[in-house]
RNA sequence: GCCCGAGUGGCGGAAUUGGUAGACGCAACGGACUUAAAAUCCGUUGAGGGAAACCUCGUGCCGGUUCGAUUCCGGCCUCGGGUACCA
């Protein structure tokens, strides 16, 4: 037989196996215990690149481990498939959104098969088709009639010229990418979701997710960022206006030296009508760019409004200004100011030339220069009046209790997490499920009409959203009334697609219900995969929305999620692969000229998967040449014919140490698979036990039988990793049914037994030995024998060790 | 700006609970095979010193805790992810 590895075939037989037997579809199954893996499904942006191949193959090793342990696997793929990429490729290439993204998913479909990745493709979704959409439109319809959606105005990024919204991503230093026109805000209803209403349990559940990467769950308890404060409203001198703020300092209430409205608060649009410079800096303000980024980093300006604020306390006025850092859409869209305790307010203060009033001083006595900076910690007070001498704890409920005493203000918790506005200006979404009748108002459409289908087949230039002026699907008839009425032609965020798909996967088929009793089986996914860049938003609103399918009675648990494993980015010369970069690796030229195997096998040893992974063609080469070893030893083994079975008590010492070592890798294999998620050094491992039998050159009919259950072992264990050429090798060491069939290996206790064991021997926690002691040697014939060592002793120069300190196993430290 | 990470040989990385720093792989160098090359196989490989035994230094920087720190704590530096309309 052929000793040399010809990857395209071995890989075109076992795929060929696997789609005739249908080796991955699975049903639900009640005796079995199930195992849902799940990767983030791609963006069909055109072709794989090395950033899917890793997660994907992430995703699959663990789904081919856990069929190995026994269990139902599901692993399902399918495509996220709206978003703005179509709509830019459609104003470049001509051609409509729609064909270019099926186009698409048809090529990187094709990609994703030649990878051999285990899916069980009669459940793909494509988040574009109606029969998809047409669930997340009637789930928004039924939180409407609950009241968990709501309309209100929110600015978008306009460019003026091409008359189009931009996203933040198409805005460049205040201009838009494509024609370098001034950006402007407008301010346009927009629909939103009451993600706020849930703040309390998505923060408080985050304690649940166990198996969660901590990093990731640290940001998302940050992102929704609870506060205990109090909310307390100031009178404005000659208006019925009252001004609402925020603060989770009440007991600095006394050194409010000003207060801040964002510039497109109703105070601030009035007082301008008579204020040309507020005017002019309202209109500059106008142009500034949305993101929180820029929005902190920007220098902070305002102006005076003329207008003054009345102290709740102390009755005195101070002077409101409207200031480019307050946001309208965030709270009530002002901020009380103290500058001798907040830094911001201080710089603020310190460039108009605004009081910088001390009302807290160190509780320790200690001098404060306030001339530097401001004073932030908690203290106690100092110039308060009657809440003078009171500590920062004590003065919050003091004048917590005050102001609610006198009616204007209350104790609050706070989020800085703010409600999901969901409409987007574009064409390429799901339609918005909405009616806008002139004498009904708002009417969702009801469930016998949706979906509200996408039209397919238009013509997309860019200058706006093409539904917007087709009369035909905006125009309609209110469903209460009959009469003439308006769709809503705004389109759903992409990310309300991704929220829900994996649930969908569950029962794909099902064209009577959003999800059926399938997902009671299914969910929740045991082990999700994806990049470390969704750890904010996109796990928050799945999160979000798994709660939401669980108060329509559709889904039992509240974690949508039961472990997460966030994958690194694929960086090529330390940088992210990226077309603008022209340093990406095309993943279909590195199968062409490898196989997929050694694509996986690359990916999976050249970093640990939450880490960075830096391309290298020298160590593809390596993974290639690994499987070239091993087909050669494999099949140089069994042309003397298939050996006995090892009888483990007649082995000597050599075998008895190649067979410990084969267990000792099948433990560690297990653990770093099964447990840690680690595969790197999975590989690593199994690497050596190869070494160690290519070493082995014992012909004796045992030694034939030790290294042929080291071979099969090591084949099962890179089975989830290199799944074709493992198929292959199965069969030639003698089995009849498929790998993917087969049990993991296990450990055979006995075989770890060691007689003697090697500790380390230090002086002052330096190494200056090595020590050989039976197993069961005890700790005092261990301190006796460590000391003797020559190399020890002349490190102790005769001195009596003043402490000897023993691991067991591991060391024996003497401190002199 | 803020939140969250990362930083170890020439390179990718290992050291799992505070216990031998550098497993495994790549590259390089030396050798075998070959008319030659490729492929393959064997060996060496953190830096410095030493004939050797061994010794000193070494995990981004500064400091601390400890018998012992890549690992824990405090303070920095650099790079990366997110920052609500990229997905």
């Amino acid at each position: 037989m052929d000793s040399r590895y010809y990857p395209d075939k071995v890989e075109q037989s076992a795929q060929a196996y696997w789609q005739e037997h249908k080796s991955f579809a699975v049903t639900e199954d009640p005796d079995k215990e199930k195992f849902y893996c799940l990767s983030m499904f791609p963006y069909p942006s055109g072709r794989l690149h090395m950033g899917h191949v890793r997660n994907y193959t992430i995703g699959d090793v663990i789904s081919r481990y856990q069929r190995m342990q026994g269990k139902n696997v599901l692993q399902p793929m399918g495509w996220d498939a709206f978003g703005m990429p179509a709509e830019n490729a459609a104003i470049e290439n001509k051609v409509p959104p729609a064909s270019w993204t099926y186009g698409n998913i048809d090529y990187m479909r094709a990609q994703l098969k030649r990878l051999g990745f285990a899916y069980d493709w009669d459940r793909e979704v494509a988040t574009c088709r109606p029969e998809y959409y047409r669930w997340e439109q009637w789930l928004f319809t039924r939180l409407y009639e609950k009241g968990l959606v709501y309309k209100k105005t929110a600015p978008v990024n306009w460019c003026p010229r091409d008359e189009t919204v931009l996203a933040n991503e198409q805005v460049e230093d205040g201009c838009c990418w494509r024609c370098g026109t001034e950006v402007v805000h407008r301010q346009i209803p927009q629909w939103f979701m009451k993600i706020t209403d849930y703040a309390d349990e998505l923060l408080a559940d985050l304690e649940k997710l166990q198996a969660w990467p901590e990093r990731v769950t640290a940001m998302q308890r940050n992102w929704i960022g609870r506060s205990e404060g109090v909310e307390l409203s100031f009178a404005v001198a000659g208006s019925d206006e009252r001004l609402k703020v925020f603060t989770t300092r009440p007991d600095t209430l006394m050194g409010v030296s000003y207060v801040a409205v964002a510039p497109e608060h109703p105070l601030a649009q009035q007082a301008c009508k008579d204020n040309p410079e507020l005017k002019a800096f309202i209109e500059e303000c106008g142009h500034m760019e949305t993101s929180e980024a820029a929005m902190e980093t920007m220098e902070k300006k305002g102006v005076d409004t003329g207008l003054k604020a009345i102290h709740p306390i102390t009755g005195q006025q101070v002077p409101v200004f409207s200031a480019n850092f307050v946001l309208m859409g965030y709270g009530e869209g002002a901020v009380m100011a103290v500058p001798a305790h907040d830094q911001r307010d201080w710089e603020f203060a310190g460039k108009y030339g605004l009081p910088i009033t001390q009302v807290i001083a160190p509780a320790d006595g200690s001098e404060i220069d306030l001339s530097a900076c401001a004073y932030t910690e908690k203290g106690v007070l100092v110039d308060s009046g009657a809440f003078t001498g009171l500590t920062s704890a004590q003065a919050f409920d003091a004048i917590a209790d005050y102001l609610e005493q006198k009616g204007c203000g209350n104790r609050r918790v706070n989020y800085r997490l703010r409600d999901w506005g969901v409409s987007r200006q574009r064409y390429w979404g799901a339609p918005i499920p909405m009616i806008d009748c002139p004498s009904c108002g708002t009417v969702p459409v009801p469930d016998d009409q949706l979906p509200v289908v996408l039209p397919e087949d238009v013509d997309f230039d860019g200058s706006g959203s093409p539904i917007k002026r087709m009369p035909e699907f905006y125009e309609t008839t209110c469903p209460k009334c009959g009469g003439d009425a308006r769709r809503e032609t705004d389109t759903f965020d992409t990310f309300m697609e991704s929220s829900w798909y994996f649930a969908r996967y569950t029962c794909p088929d099902n064209d009577q219900a959003m999800l059926d009793e399938r997902a009671f089986y299914w969910m929740p996914v045991d082990q999700y995969i994806g990049g470390i860049e969704h750890a904010i938003l996109h796990l928050l609103y799945a999160r979000f929305y798994n709660r939401l399918l669980r108060d329509e009675g559709l889904i039992k648990d509240n974690e949508p999620f039961t472990a997460l494993l966030t994958q690194g980015m694929v960086l090529k010369d330390g940088t992210k692969m990226s077309k603008s970069k022209g340093n990406t690796v095309d993943p279909a030229a590195l199968i062409k000229d490898h196989g997929a195997d050694t694509a996986r096998l690359f990916t999976m040893f050249a970093a640990p998967p939450e880490q960075s992974l830096e391309w290298s063609d020298e160590a593809v080469a390596g993974a290639n040449r690994f499987l070239r070893r091993l087909w050669k030893l494999v099949v140089e083994h069994i042309e003397t014919g298939l050996p006995e079975a090892v009888d483990a008590r007649v082995l000597n010492d050599d075998q008895k140490a190649l067979r410990r070592l084969l267990h000792h890798t099948i433990e560690k294999v297990s653990d770093d698979i099964g447990r840690r998620n680690i595969f790197n050094t999975a590989i690593a491992a199994v690497m050596e036990l190869i070494n160690a039998v290519i070493k082995s050159v014992d012909s004796s009919d045992v030694g034939r039988g030790v290294r042929h259950e080291a071979l099969e072992a090591a084949v099962l264990m890179l089975a989830p990793i290199v799944p074709h050429i493992t198929h292959e090798l199965w069969q030639l060491l003698g089995h009849e049914g498929p790998i993917i069939d087969a049990t993991w290996p296990s450990v055979d206790q006995a075989a770890l037994k060691q007689d003697t064991i090697k500790l380390v021997l230090q002086v002052n926690g330096k190494k200056r030995g090595e020590l050989s002691v039976p197993a069961d040697a005890d700790k005092s014939a261990i301190e006796v024998l460590a000391v003797e060592d020559e190399n020890v002793a002349r490190h102790l120069q005769g001195k009596t060790p003043r402490k000897i300190i023993v691991v067991p196993g591991r060391l024996v430290n003497i401190v002199v």
